[in-house]
DNA sequence: GCGACGCATCGGCAGACTTCGATCTGAGGA
DNA sequence: TCCTCAGATCGAAGTCTGCCGATGCGTCGC
């Protein structure tokens, strides 16, 4: 079982999609039955990240940009959000472990999480085993 | 202003994960990009469908529950909620097209929609195409 | 050092979401 | 027919979300 951190900033806590952090080469992974409230949890936490229209569109943005990065001035326009609004949003899937973050100089440049919704995509077969 | 169809009952919208309404054997599926906001839109309605604990665990349970189907008196104990909050939950899980209901006599029978995860799983790749 | 720039955070507002008890509806059984 | 039961729907309360303008913080160019 997964420890029980209620009170958690949802900062810290980083699901399914482990991100870079921990060495997690060959992902032995969940596996475990989304009945389990906590799996259920954690996997909840990144659908809803995914739950926002203008959130996928800045994974998708970010992911058909030049070196699949972008900063965030690229991305209010596209999105014709605010500066502010758009900076919430990605915070938002960089909690998720969707996607990370790196300063450069002035610019904070985004990019995905390598096998993120590779991941995902396992964690839904978790959910319902075998459609059959 | 923030898009204009804000009155809309989430009901007549079936998205990506089509049900079981219209042949669909063989699908052509989306394959757009998720920077459209229309795709983008479809996605996240069917992800915020998942974006609560609750519901994950309610789709797995149905899809661990003999003959992969439950009534909601199977459902409201594991979940720990009330009645009307688990229909609630029900309803906005058919609405996104991932369960299917059918009444029969006193008891309303849920089931998963066969290919639904395997479909959004493939709509993940359509955010971002080649995590390469 | 100073101003400009890119971005994060804060404060606040409006609308949406989750949950419940109460009630309505429709099917079965006596 | 009447009662009971399974489930949906309603209305209300509390919380969360998405959005913005204002502001704070660190970096770059002058």
């Amino acid at each position: 079982m997964r420890g029980k951190m209620e009170g958690m900033t949802a900062t810290s806590m980083l699901p399914v999609v482990a991100p870079e952090t921990e060495a997690a080469c060959c992902p032995p992974l969940v596996r475990e039955a989304a009945t389990d409230p906590e799996v259920a949890r954690d996997l909840a936490h990144v659908f809803k990240a995914l739950g926002d229209p203008t959130r996928v569109q800045l994974l998708s943005i970010i992911a058909a940009h030049d070196g699949g990065e972008a900063c965030v001035c690229d991305l209010t326009d596209p999105v014709g959000l605010s500066q502010p609004t758009v900076s919430h949003h990605l915070k938002i899937l960089v909690d998720a472990g969707l996607l990370t973050r790196e300063q450069r100089g002035r610019w904070a440049y985004y990019s995905l999480v390598p096998g993120a919704l590779t991941r995902l995509a396992d964690g839904l077969s978790d959910v319902a085993p075998a459609p059959r």
